[in-house]
DNA sequence: GACTCGTGTCATACC
DNA sequence: GAGGTATGACACGAG
């Protein structure tokens, strides 16, 4: 159903294409009759457009709806099929939604309001973009602009439906990008729309004369700016085709987009070879390459909006690769012809940036990222100063003989944020840009910017070319090498958990918990084994029996290179123990524990870690004497409890203490093993002792020295092992913080080279030779010299050197 | 009953 | 060479 609503959305510009269309097609309609009858076709169409659309217009413009189509089905076909044919994918227009919104209705494309009302949906854009991810949506703007070669003014004057009805005189011409234009970002689009002198309806409902008169006056200036007549000739057209193909990147930046755009429409539109008139361009012919191309939009379209919308990626990826214009078409028909897709502030190029962006998104997610992350990678950061210091002085002159087109150039989209006081008015959405700059499809970027030198720092030699295809093989990507798929797991772990899945409380406990020495160390620490330091130093200070057992207790913990080795320490206790039990030799090293457990097993109980501690090695002793060595009765203590006690101990002892005891050793195994060399040999000297019990001691000696030697041998062994455990987080600490590190770096370089990539093509662009007309990118190329200055070289030569170049390296690595 | 762990002991190497 | 230390290997008990 089109109503007058669809038409208002179109704009007044368009409203002229409605009234050329509907007359044309009805004059093919009723071509058949024109010779019979011209006078009644002179009349219809008059009514058609200085009746029916104008008052349709002048309705529209008051906002009343109205349902032109009641009025026309009759006689004629749908509107939407005149104006549009039969694809019907080109009715909305951006822009007059925009308008046709709440916030945006009213606003006079002319009015200076129109900025601050762009510059709010802009913010407003960026704030909402903030927490998504932007894919273009399917909106499309159609600019048409009817322009009279006579300076009559069509729509509003009579003279205009004269004019529509002269055949040969009648030349349409639509804006600037062949009908179907892109949505441009608001800011932009305010610029074009004073730059083209484009009008839209005031939509205020008292349309005066004065209202009348500065829409005449407006439609003036666009025919003005003039278009000859052969533009729309489409055998003329494709002649040009060739020619444009050569002088595109030139002529599109000159300051000629008058002719621009309509040689833009012109491709969209065949001309009737009777009567001169154009007409939108049948899309499923096919036979035009604007409108197999505009298919092609069509097919990307479909095939973004899903995602879009309802956030879901498209099923066939490589569906869309192919649907993304190739390289061979006309750069600045590609231009055109991506530009409907865009959105906001998306040029073709934003697009390619935002297709990367979503297949690296999608990378990130096969690698269990958040996409978000990727965003956070590649985006600047806030107040990142690499991306301030490039900004140029608002007051950077800009040069006006950069073309329309050029704006809409992808790079240049950027470039605006370098060289245009609307560097602060960069939407966010812009900063998806920096991404990868390895562009997997060619577009007006590689036609432009093209291979030289400079954009070697950007792209492989490969895609330099001119004549690169979409097909060509995946190019590797320059900071490909830096970072491998291990590394990205790593990074994209961080950094989700450090930006994505962790609050910063939380990421700071995390970096607490990485940065502690817990870890596997923490179950040993938890671990019976593990027994404080405390336990360890006081077992070692008492009796060479404790020491044993609870310094191989204290064997878990890491404190040995500070406590030093442990040794055998004489405990006044068990000595005064021994003494009065008159007992010999020194005590087994379980036994204080088992004495403790046994005189109160609460104790031990309330220590439970020391529950496997006090093993009793008495396997030399006799079968008899370990049965005998069994608990004794309550009862039995009772009656006699130092006996029993002494017969306890004496079953707790070790076999070396039994031995000793056998062999009647005359002082503890205590001093035995514990005694300095010296003192032991005066000891000895002391007592008149025999060969067996000589060598008895020196065996306890030894015996007992070994087991602390064993003890801390296994100590120290735990101590290592604990200690690499400490040095192996440590190093996966350090890797990670590199990591991190690589990834600031990385993104740093990558700021850079978009900077660069800005800068060259800026300066490329406004390069001229003799005759004003710009540099081909695919003939010639910026290079640094070694003094710092920019040469202009042949692409040939630049391609030459950027190989030697990377021969270099090569030869160097052998 | 197999297994693990802690411990003691031996043998050996080294200082 | 003796003494001390370190360590691997083994055995044993306990869990």
């Amino acid at each position: 159903m089109w109503t007058v609503e669809t038409v208002s959305h179109v704009g007044l510009e368009d409203l002229d294409w409605v009234s050329n269309s509907c007359t044309f097609r009805e004059d093919l309609k009723t071509k058949k009759h024109k010779h019979s009858g011209p006078s009644a076709m002179l009349s219809l169409k008059k009514y058609l457009t200085e009746g029916l659309l104008q008052f349709t217009i002048l309705l529209s413009l008051i906002g009343v709806r109205v349902d032109v189509d009641t009025y026309l089905t009759s006689q004629l076909p749908p509107l939407r099929e005149i104006i549009l044919g039969p694809s019907s994918a080109y009715t909305q227009t951006q822009f007059h939604n925009l308008r046709n919104t709440l916030d945006g209705y009213g606003i006079h494309p002319k009015s200076i309001d129109l900025d601050n009302y762009f510059t709010a949906r802009r913010l407003l854009n960026q704030v909402r973009a903030l927490d998504r991810f932007q894919v273009p949506t399917t909106e499309v703007n159609a600019w048409l602009v009817h322009r009279d070669p006579e300076g009559s003014v069509s729509g509003s004057q009579p003279s205009s439906g004269l004019a529509l009805e002269s055949s040969s005189g009648l030349q349409d011409v639509t804006g600037p990008d062949n009908g179907v234009r892109e949505s441009e970002t608001e800011q932009g689009f305010s610029e074009d729309l004073e730059d083209l002198g484009a009008v839209a309806p005031p939509v205020s409902g008292d349309l005066t004369k004065e209202d009348i008169d500065l829409i005449d006056i407006l439609w003036r200036q666009d025919i003005d700016l003039g278009a000859g007549r052969e533009i729309f000739d489409y055998s003329h057209r494709q002649k040009e085709q060739d020619v444009d193909k050569e002088l595109r990147d030139g002529a599109e930046q000159e300051d000629t987009w008058p002719g621009e755009g309509a040689e833009a429409l012109a491709r969209n539109l065949l001309v009737d070879g009777e009567t001169g008139e154009s007409f939108p361009a049948q899309v499923p012919g096919g036979e035009d390459q604007t409108a197999l191309s505009l298919e092609e939009c069509l097919r990307l379209l479909e095939a973004t909006c899903p995602f879009g919308e309802n956030a879901e990626f498209p099923a066939d990826i490589s569906s869309i690769t192919e649907a993304v214009p190739s390289e061979s078409e006309p750069p600045g028909l590609q231009n055109n012809l991506l530009s409907p897709l865009l959105t906001g502030t998306e040029s073709p190029f934003d697009l390619e940036q935002q297709w990367q962006d979503l297949m690296s998104i999608m990378e990130m997610q096969a690698m269990e990222v958040n996409t978000s992350t990727s965003e956070v990678l590649y985006n600047a950061p806030p107040g990142d100063p690499l991306s301030t210091n490039y900004s140029l002085a608002p007051n950077t002159p800009i040069n006006q003989n950069v073309s329309l087109h050029q704006a809409s150039l992808g790079g240049c989209s950027q470039d605006f944020s370098l060289f245009s006081p609307e560097v602060e008015s960069l939407p966010v959405a812009s900063s998806s840009t920096l991404l990868p700059l390895v562009p997997s499809n060619s577009t007006s970027l590689n036609s432009t910017f093209g291979s030289t030198n400079l954009a070697g720092l950007f792209f492989p030699p490969q895609l330099n070319g001119t004549a690169n295809d979409t097909a060509g093989p995946e190019l590797p990507d320059p900071l490909g090498g830096l970072l491998d798929e291990a590394m990205l797991d790593e990074i994209s772990l961080m950094d989700l958990a450090i930006e994505e899945g962790f609050n910063p409380v939380q990421a700071s406990q995390l970096e607490e918990e990485f940065d502690s020495d817990s870890g596997l160390s923490l179950d040993s620490s938890h671990s019976p084994s593990s027994l404080s330091s405390s336990e360890g130093s006081s077992s070692s200070s008492s009796s060479s029996s404790s020491s044993s057992s609870s310094s191989a207790s204290s064997s878990a913990s890491s404190s040995f290179s500070e406590e030093g080795a442990v040794g055998y320490s004489s405990d006044s206790e068990t000595l005064d123990l021994e003494e009065a039990e008159g007992a010999v030799g020194y005590q087994p090293e379980y036994s204080k524990f088992c004495r403790m457990s046994y005189q109160d097993p609460s104790q031990l109980s309330c220590l439970p870690y020391l529950e496997h501690v006090g093993h009793n090695h008495t396997y030399n002793m006799a079968p008899s004497a370990l049965d005998s060595a069994d608990l004794p009765p309550p009862s039995t203590l009772k009656k006699g409890s130092k006996e029993k006690q002494a017969d306890f101990l004496d079953k707790q002892m070790s076999r070396d203490e039994h031995r000793a005891r056998a062999m009647k050793i005359p002082f503890t195994n205590d001093k035995i093993i514990n005694l300095p060399v010296e003192e032991f040999n005066e000891l000895l000297s002391k007592y008149q002792l025999s060969e067996a019990q000589l060598s008895l001691i020196r065996d306890i000696r030894r015996r007992g020295k070994n087991k602390m030697a064993a003890q801390n041998c296994r100590k120290r062994k735990l101590d290592t092992i604990l200690n690499l455990e400490r040095d192996v987080e440590d190093l996966q600490r350090d890797k990670a913080r590199l990591l991190r590190e690589k990834v600031e770096f990385l993104r740093s370089l990558r700021q850079m080279k978009q900077k660069v990539q800005s800068l060259y093509q800026e300066v490329f662009g406004r390069l001229r030779d003799e005759n004003g007309r710009p540099y081909s990118p695919s003939q010639y190329a910026l290079q640094y010299a070694g003094d710092g200055s920019v040469l202009l070289i042949p692409r040939t030569l630049a391609d030459q050197q950027a190989r030697r170049q990377e021969r270099k390296p090569k030869d160097r690595r052998k």
